[in-house]
DNA sequence: TAGGCCATCTGGTCCT
DNA sequence: AGGACCAGATGGCCTA
C-alpha cells in the first residue's frame, strides 16, 4: 500500500474501538504504573542491540513522554532480537544493516516519541478523568474529537439561544413529531448541563459524555439534508444515571 | 490465558 | 541521497 495514499475515513460509529468508547466502558483502565511515569520494566536507556551489529548508536531516548517511557529492549538471543530473526529474509536482500538503518531507527523512535509527547499534551488539556486512568491513544483522539465538537455545539447553541427571534427551521423529514423542533430555554439548560456539566462531574466519565455528543452529531448529520441547520435536539441527562447507555437518546 | 495496548524495528514510498 | 512518513510484524506488559 502506498504510504501517501489517503486512508479511508474510519467510521467511528462502527469500529470496535468506537464501541468501546461509546459505552461507559469498563476499560477505564487505572494504569497506575503508567501514570507513575514508568511502564513495566522500562528502566533502560533504550539500548537495543539490533541484529548483532555491534554498536547500535542507539542511546537516544530522545523523548521520554513520562507516561510511555521506553521499554525494556526486546530480548536479544545471540545478539539478535527475535523479530530480527523473523525478518532475516527481508534484511538479507539489502545487505548488512549499516549506520543508515540505525540512524533511521533512531529517527523513527524519536518521531514516535514526539508523537507521544503531542498526545500527552493533548491529554493534559482534555478534561481530567475522575480516576487515575490514562486514555489510550485512540481514546485520546476520539475524546478530543468529541470534546471539540461538544464545545463547538455549546457555542452554537448559545448563539442560537441569544437570538430571541431566531427563525424556526422545519422539522427534518421522518423526525419524531414529539421531538422539539427548536431548542427551548429549558432544553438549552439541559443541553448545557449535559455537555459542560460532565466536565466537572467526578461521577461521570467524560468520554462517555462526549461520545454522547458525538452520537448526537452523527444522528443530526444523518437526518439533516445538506445545507439545513440541525434543529432537533433532545438532550437527556446522561450524567449520574444508573446506566447511561440506556438513558440518552436523540 | 486471551486480548488490548504499546514500543520498536523494518522496508517501502514520497519528498526535499 | 537522506529524511519523513507509513504500515506490518513482533514481543513485552497488563488486565479481566
Amino acid at each position: 500500500m502506498s504510504p501517501k495514499e489517503p486512508c479511508a475515513p474510519t467510521d467511528l460509529r462502527t469500529s470496535r474501538d468506537a464501541v468501546t468508547l461509546c459505552r461507559f466502558s469498563p476499560t477505564v483502565r487505572s494504569r497506575v504504573k503508567e501514570a507513575g511515569g514508568t511502564l513495566g520494566t522500562g528502566d533502560t536507556g533504550d539500548t537495543l542491540g539490533t541484529g548483532g551489529t555491534g554498536d547500535t548508536g542507539d542511546t537516544g531516548d530522545t523523548g521520554d513522554t513520562g507516561i510511555n517511557a521506553p521499554r525494556k529492549p526486546l530480548a536479544v538471543a545471540g545478539g539478535e532480537a527475535p523479530s530480527m530473526i523473523n525478518l532475516r529474509p527481508r534484511s538479507e536482500k539489502s545487505a548488512p544493516r549499516g549506520r543508515r538503518r540505525i540512524k533511521a531507527n533512531d529517527r523513527e523512535r524519536s518521531r514516535m516519541h514526539n508523537l507521544n509527547s503531542a498526545l500527552d499534551a493533548l491529554r493534559r488539556i482534555l478534561p481530567a478523568l475522575p480516576e487515575e486512568a490514562k486514555l489510550t491513544k485512540i481514546e485520546t483522539l476520539r475524546f478530543a474529537h468529541n470534546y471539540i465538537w461538544a464545545l463547538s455545539e455549546t457555542l452554537r447553541m448559545a448563539d442560537q439561544h441569544g437570538h430571541a427571534h431566531a427563525p424556526e427551521y422545519p422539522a427534518p423529514v421522518g423526525s419524531d413529531p414529539g421531538s422539539p423542533t427548536s431548542v427551548s430555554s429549558a432544553e438549552w439548560d439541559s443541553a448545557s448541563s449535559a455537555v459542560s456539566g460532565c466536565e466537572i462531574s467526578a461521577a461521570c466519565d467524560p468520554r462517555n459524555c462526549y461520545t454522547f455528543a458525538h452520537q448526537m452529531k452523527c444522528k443530526i448529520l444523518s437526518r439533516e439534508p445538506p445545507g439545513v441547520r440541525p434543529v432537533t435536539f433532545y438532550f437527556k441527562s446522561i450524567c449520574g444515571e444508573e446506566d447511561p447507555r440506556n438513558t440518552w437518546r436523540i
